[in-house]
DNA sequence: ATAGCAATTCGTCACATGGCGAATTATAAT
DNA sequence: ATTATAATTCGCCATGTGACGAATTGCTAT
C-alpha cells in the first residue's frame, strides 16, 4: 500500500504533474526544469525527490548535472501504469501544452540547457 | 487542469482509497462504509465529499439514507480511467483484501447494514 | 407536531506539505 | 589548492489537510 499511496501523493501536485509531463518528451537538466517551472532550485530539487521516491522518473547523473527521465520498464508496474494514465488524461491540457511549447523555444534557444554548458 | 488535480488530490490519501476499494463490489450505505473504515461519521463524510467532488463516486439518496457508488459512463473519462487504474493496482493489495473480508462479513451478518434496517 | 436517526456541515486542533533562502555537497575549471 | 557552479539538504514559515465533536439538515415514524 506504502508504494501506492507514494504514487498517488506524488501526482497530488500541480507541480509535480507540470515536472513529469515535461519529461515526457525526454530526458531533462534539472537547470531546465528549474526554468520551465518558474520555482527555487530547492523547491524543484524537492519534488524530483518526491517524484524518484514514486519511482516516476528516475536520475542519472553526469557530471556536475542531474538529468531526470520518466521511469522505464524496470519500475513498479503501478508506476508505469499511473504515468500511462497522467500522460492520456493531460493529452489536451492547456497549462501542459503551453509548458511544451515555452520548453521547445527554451531548448531552441539554449540548446545545451541555461547552465548545461 | 483543476479536474486532474482534483482526482489526484482525491486518491492521495488512504481512506478514500479504501472507500473505492470498497465500491468496487458495488453500491454500498454511508453507514456501512463508516462501519468498514471506522472513522467518525463527520470524517467518513467529508471524504465522501471530495470522493464525489473529483467525480469518482456518484451518491442516491433513499430515504434517510445514503448510497454511494463508482461512477458510471456519464463521468469525465479522466475520473474514469483513473478508477481503472487504481483497481488495477488494488488488485492483490492485503489491506484491501481484507477490507474486502471484512466487508463480506459485515453484509452476511446485516445484509441490510448496521443502521438501515 | 414531535421525536429519532442518518448524514452532512461547521468549528477547531494537530500535523503534513509546499514555498523560500542559507548552508552543504559534489564536481569542474582555473 | 582555490574558486565557481549545479544540485541537494536543512531550517523555517505560511497554508492545507485530516481528525474529531457539536450543531444542523432532512427524512421517517410515532
Amino acid at each position: 500500500m506504502f508504494e501506492i499511496m507514494a504514487v498517488t501523493k506524488a501526482l497530488a501536485d500541480e507541480t509535480r504533474v507540470r515536472l513529469l509531463a515535461a519529461l515526457q518528451g525526454g530526458e531533462l537538466c534539472v537547470c531546465q526544469l528549474i526554468e520551465l517551472i518558474g520555482l527555487a532550485p530547492s523547491t524543484v530539487s524537492k519534488h524530483l525527490s518526491i517524484l524518484r521516491g514514486a519511482r516516476l522518473i528516475e536520475g542519472r547523473k553526469h557530471g556536475r548535472w542531474m538529468y531526470y527521465r520518466l521511469t522505464g520498464a524496470q519500475a513498479p508496474p503501478a508506476a508505469r501504469s499511473a504515468l500511462t494514465w497522467l500522460i492520456d488524461a493531460l493529452k489536451d491540457n492547456p497549462l501542459i501544452l503551453e509548458d511544451r511549447q515555452r520548453l521547445a523555444q527554451m531548448i531552441e534557444t539554449q540548446p545545451e540547457g541555461l547552465c548545461c554548458k
